[in-house]
RNA sequence: GCGCUCGUAGCUCAGCUGGAUAGAGCAUCGGAUUUCGAUUCCGAGGGUCGGAGGUUCGAAUCCUUCCGAGCGCGCCA
């Protein structure tokens, strides 16, 4: 169980009393021992007009309280009334109870938004959860495709993070299949041109790109003419080794101009070291198990498969597990499939201490779910849960029409391309903003606009209209108000804050006061995306209070007559700022101080 | 043929793991705006939540079945 205590929110707060009420009454009303209060939920109500927040306690505990809905929210009504923190209890509709709080308790929420700084709505002591993601082969620099994946793993990740969760954030290198050979005899080519020789058009079956000259070039340079002179089968290895290294730093470049960083990088390879077979290890492992046999698979059906040759072959027994059909681990030359060592290398994940993990995939893959979560059931005795995130196609879009694909590095266009366009806030929150699941376009011309289209510009300039009116606070009114933000929180934490009364204060408060119950739904759900569309409201609610204050100058931030109330709402707009900030960290997205 | 994912306003999408009268942004129409620093803000119209059944106090959400789209479908990773 992660530990919330030191980081009491008011969601968590309200229903810890709605609990402790049911609990009360279920003694006075000698309910049948151990009911379950997992399902009662405290939440804001879809209409404001209920109140502030609401509970179905009753309604989910009726059936076995034996009691009606109507009259058992009555009876919780009745111990809530003798709350200290709320105003105003109803019941309604089918047995809701709606809570009005009182306006204390909003000041109380903000107050703890400046006392938690960046700290508000983190958890602590979770468990351990490795999160994999991009893991594109190395076989080349890193294309749009990789983009979203890549964002969203990393983002998922600091959001559990955030959640209390220990994260390891891993990249799967596949470095051991036939691809990585392929690699090898490109790279090859690229090195006899780089000695002198012609070597003409690049024949089909190898990668064509300009990207493998530099590792020609490399070789040529530490080997000479040495590796010319050898058979295949001796320069090979030298060659593979030399080229995935090569484009493992160009992957990890173009990571970094994304801000993204692994703390782990796996080599398939290293799973099939002769003296240390891991894949070996763990199909003995299945196979004392029983989940493995020597058998025959149907044909497939659909597209038909021209050299389909029927055998006996070794099988993992996937069916047990959920999985459609059982799944070959050795192709008839003998060596393991892909299949084979990704169980390895997740039970390797599993014995290294992650009962939890995640999988960051592209859509292609999502035929590939179900036997690797049979596969994990398998090798863990059902001990371990793998989580599989399937990102959606990209569709990449200029001004609405779809962008042809370049040809300088191949046929794509790179991830560098659109980092280098639009900036790594744009990609990054823009890869957010959508559910993972959904296909998402991505408009190169729309993404740098500055008006309300963009939602990176909206939020971004959130936070940098909050610098702002601190700038003019300090020229107009308080010229002492701290620029650094730490000093300035304490500053601010001394302020009247029972002085934001209005309706359109409070509810800027509130929305503030719901990001901890926010994040940690998005957490529970792997869902990032929440985050994006709660800064995109947080903002929008701001913006607007912005705007009010026009017309209704009573409502301005700065009053320039009122250092009581102007220091009170400076200290809205700080706990404004300090969640966005907060959560355009755990995006990865700068939080700039003025727009440029 | 089978499996997975998806189907919500004219368009692009949310919908807090089953809650009350389904929400935003574009677009359309009507207003406000010589600004604490923008590229804003307010309002209106617009819906059979793909169709049909079912589960229960209650369904866009869960189940079944159709329809439609995308992806995948032995030894490719």
């Amino acid at each position: 169980m992660p530990d919330t205590s030191s980081s009491p929110h008011l969601f968590a707060d309200v229903l810890a009393r709605v609990h402790a009420a049911c609990r009360a009454l279920a003694a006075e009303a000698n309910w049948p021992e151990g009911i379950d209060f997992g399902r009662v939920v405290v939440e804001p109500p879809r209409d404001a007009s209920h109140g502030d927040m609401a509970t179905n306690a009753a309604m989910v505990l009726a059936k076995e309280a034996k009691a009606k809905p109507r009259d058992l929210a009555e009876q919780i009504a009745e111990k809530l009334r003798a709350d200290a923190l709320i105003a105003k209890v109803d019941v309604a509709g089918p047995g809701f109870i709606n809570l009005t709080l009182k306006p204390a308790a909003w000041a109380e929420a903000l107050r703890t938004v400046l006392r938690e700084g960046t700290d508000y709505g983190r958890v602590r002591g979770g468990s351990k959860v490795n999160v994999e993601y991009v893991s594109a082969n190395p076989t080349g620099p890193m294309h749009v495709g990789h983009c979203r994946g890549a964002v969203f793993g990393d983002a998922l990740a600091s959001l559990l993070q955030f959640g209390g969760h220990d994260v390891t954030r891993e990249y799967y290198i596949n470095d051991a299949g036939a691809q990585v050979d392929v690699l090898a005899r490109s790279a090859f080519l690229r090195y006899r041109e780089a000695l002198g020789e012609d070597i003409g058009a690049i024949p089909e079956g190898f990668y064509p790109g300009d990207y493998l000259k530099p590792v020609g070039q490399a070789l040529a340079k530490e080997y000479g003419e040495k590796l010319r002179a050898m058979s295949e089968a001796e320069w090979l290895p030298t060659v593979r080794a030399k080229a995935i290294a090569m484009m493992m730093d160009e992957i990890r470049d173009d990571l970094a101009a994304l801000n993204i960083r692994h703390d782990v990088f796996f080599s398939e390879r290293s799973l099939i070291e002769t003296g240390n077979n891991k894949v070996a290890e763990t199909i003995d492992f299945l196979k004392a198990k029983g989940d493995i046999y020597e058998g025959r698979l149907p044909p497939p059906k659909g597209a038909p498969v021209e050299d389909w040759e029927d055998r006996e072959q070794l099988l993992f027994k996937a069916t047990a597990y959920g999985d459609d059909v059982d799944r070959p681990l050795i192709k008839s030359d003998n060596s393991y499939t892909y299949f084979a060592s990704d169980i390895a290398y997740h039970k390797n994940k599993f014995d290294r201490g992650f009962a939890e993990m995640i999988d960051v995939w592209g859509a292609d893959h999502g035929g590939y779910i179900k036997r690797m979560q049979a596969a994990v059931k398998a090798t863990t005795s059902g001990k371990g849960e793998l989580d599989v995130k399937i990102v959606q196609l990209v569709k990449l879009l200029r001004n609405g029409e779809p962008v042809k694909m370049g040809k300088r590095a191949g046929n794509f266009v790179t991830l560098r391309d659109v980092v280098d366009e639009v900036g790594q806030d744009a990609v990054r929150f823009m890869m957010l903003y959508r559910k993972n699941d959904a296909v998402l376009d991505f408009d190169l011309a729309k993404v740098i606009e500055q008006s309300r289209d963009n939602p990176v510009f909206y939020v971004q300039y959130g936070h940098a209209r909050g610098h702002s009116i601190f700038r003019n606070a300090r020229a107009e009114v308080f010229p002492d108000l701290p620029d650094d933000t730490d000093k300035r929180i304490a500053w601010l934490s001394e302020s009247a804050l029972e002085r934001l009364s209005d309706p359109v204060e409070l509810d800027l408060l509130k929305r503030l006061a719901i990001y901890p119950r926010m994040l940690e739904a998005a957490a529970a759900a792997h869902e990032p995306h929440r985050i994006a569309f709660y800064l995109y409201d947080l903002a929008s609610e701001f913006h607007a209070l912005w705007t009010k204050g026009r017309d209704l100058p009573y409502l301005r931030f700065i009053i320039n007559n009122d250092a009581v109330l102007t220091k009170a709402r400076l200290a809205m707009v700080q706990g404004v700022v300090s969640v966005l900030a907060s959560g355009l960290a755990i995006l990865g997205v700068h939080a700039p101080d003025e727009m440029r």
